[in-house]
DNA sequence: ATGAAAGCGCTAACAT
DNA sequence: ATGTTAGCGCTTTCAT
């Protein structure tokens, strides 16, 4: 009979391994999967395991090895686009031993490095960060310290993966499906960046490219018009607001993403306008809100769980080849067309 | 010159000792602010910290001390409500030691147990539970292993602490808020329960016991009508074509959820019928979208912000002295009034 | 007030 | 195929 030493200590290698009668090497080695373990090694161990209910102590193990934890970092946890790309991360993650941690709450450069500060510290085995705003050179430390995919993000590195949308497609299929209806005056409402790598790199920028590369395909470069705001519900209003005073008014609004349009629908209203007949708005991430049918907005779906899923796959890759030369993987959104977009009369 | 071994090994307590020509004890002192260190050790300490730029290895600590981790397990990211309960948390934390770490996708038992596993297989320091499902007993046998505080969910336990709103106040702040415009046919819509465990402890059945209460005072007994569906957009519509469906329609639809009332909105625009004018409906939670206003619901605020500060605090008491009894917080949600509710015709 | 040294639970060389 | 053993980077007695 095994007795431990304390009444609730926690059941360590050492138990097992004496519990089933081998060496905590052979312990470890079927825990991890390791070569060189006979089959009847395996029974007794897992057995052992099983009747004690061992648990590994993790923190002991990311001394050695790996902790087999991934840390997500995400700027929001509201915004439904992201909780469909955790779906897809964490569905891909589930056969494996890997669990996933998120950092929260970061908005802000300040705040983005403490999050993956306090990741290192903590050794995970790889990170996955989500639409990051941190100067790539801090991306660019962190990847070299731990393996890691961005997420939401343009630009190639050398040292992370990325996987993204491709605004600028996204961006353009809005300005096209608007102007198929016959619109012309085609404003836009973008969230402000000043910063040359965020002007590059972020989907906000390149969405509000794609607005103007897409005008100008079409012959309507005299009609580009941009609200230069946030992407916020507050970014929306007051950008919606500034279009309509426009002297010649607008006859559709593309909004950036779905919470800015949410904010235009609302200066639309209180202005006692009426959308699609007065006015067209269309959004971008194809929230719940925007298929909520009172609402019906005409988005942008960006196959949020694809992305999520190909990132935990590249994430693994680059664990288990850290050398392995980086990927960008570009995946197409596509155009959900709903009743808050219709001809102009 | 101190001289790495390796070039891009990562500095330890050791680099830091000799840099400052003290012993690693010392150091770890300092590190914790603990007691017997001169202010003159302080300072050479954390100049050779700030110097080396030295950051405590969070797995090496956990086998001996503390991680200053706290986990966080909630059910889903997308529900705003779970997002104002982070902030209260995070805030609460700002200024200590300690990293909040999300445990993401929680549905069901046996995710939420496998999350909590995992927490404690990384040796948090606290965990805190929002609105967990698990049955009673596995709560307690995470309690006492770890300090934990429970949110979102009623019943006192001797091994955790709980924070929650007084949902049956809640349900009766709506009840009395229609009676007070002169509805009499106040309908609920209810997130279906069974198990005698959550019966007693879930907001969602302390809600629905709520309305039968407040109906029942104010004499409105004979026109209580419950659908009883989910707490989901899909259980909204669904449980309003029920309640559309009867004989005698009710004047007023209480959603025990915002999510709900999206979708008995979708149903009533459906039925041709306009809100308020031919049925009010209130909501809970007070979310982004009850707020919009072409939408305007009539909600209530759960002071999840509150929630998640107490929460902080009680983790933080606990962690201190383990021993203490366990406290019930119950703090006190407020309506919201909007567009959606009015006097029936 | 300060430091030397033991050891937390695990993994990885290195025997055998 | 299996076992022995030396650490990983900290915290914590226990000396001084």
């Amino acid at each position: 009979m095994d007795k431990p030493s304390s009444p609730s200590r926690r059941i360590t290698i050492v138990d097992v391994a004496r519990h089933a009668q081998v060496s905590t090497t052979a312990v470890s080695k079927v825990l991890r999967n390791a070569y060189g373990v006979s089959p009847t090694m395996q029974t007794k161990v897992r057995q052992a395991i099983a009747e004690l209910g061992y648990r590994p102590n993790a923190a002991a193990r990311g001394m050695r090895g790996q902790t087999y934890t991934i840390g997500v970092m995400l700027p929001n946890i509201i915004n439904p686009f992201f909780a469909q790309i955790l779906d897809g991360l964490t569905d891909q993650l589930g056969g494996t031993d890997y669990q996933v941690l998120l950092g929260p709450g970061c908005n802000g450069e300040a705040e983005e490095a403490r999050v993956t500060h306090a990741m290192i510290d903590r050794s995970m085995d790889g990170m996955i960060l989500i639409a990051p705003i941190s100067a790539r050179k801090h991306l660019e430390s962190v990847a070299s310290t731990v393996p890691t995919v961005v997420v939401g993000r343009h630009g190639h590195s050398p040292t992370y993966d990325t996987v993204a949308d491709d605004d600028l497609t996204g961006g353009a299929l809005v300005v096209n499906h608007l102007a198929d209806l016959g619109h012309q005056r085609i404003a836009h409402i973008e969230h402000h960046e000043t910063d040359p790598d965020r002007l590059a790199e972020m989907p906000n920028a390149i969405r509000a490219a794609g607005y103007r590369h897409a005008m100008q395909a079409r012959g309507l470069a005299d009609h580009i018009d941009i609200a230069s705001t946030t992407y916020t519900q507050e970014g929306g209003y007051l950008g919606a607001q500034q279009l309509l005073a426009r002297p010649t008014r607008p006859t559709a609004i593309f909004a950036g993403a779905d919470i800015v349009a949410m904010g235009v629908l609302d200066a639309i209203a209180e202005a006692g306008l009426r959308v699609p007949e007065d006015i067209s708005v269309a959004g971008y991430d194809n929230t719940t809100f925007a298929a909520f049918r009172p609402i019906s907005l005409t988005s942008v779906d960006q196959a949020g769980y694809q992305i999520g899923a190909h990132a935990a796959r590249l994430l693994l890759d680059r664990i288990a080849a850290r050398g392995r030369p980086t990927a960008q993987i570009k995946l197409s959104p596509t155009l959900v067309p709903r009743r808050s977009t219709a001809p102009p009369r």
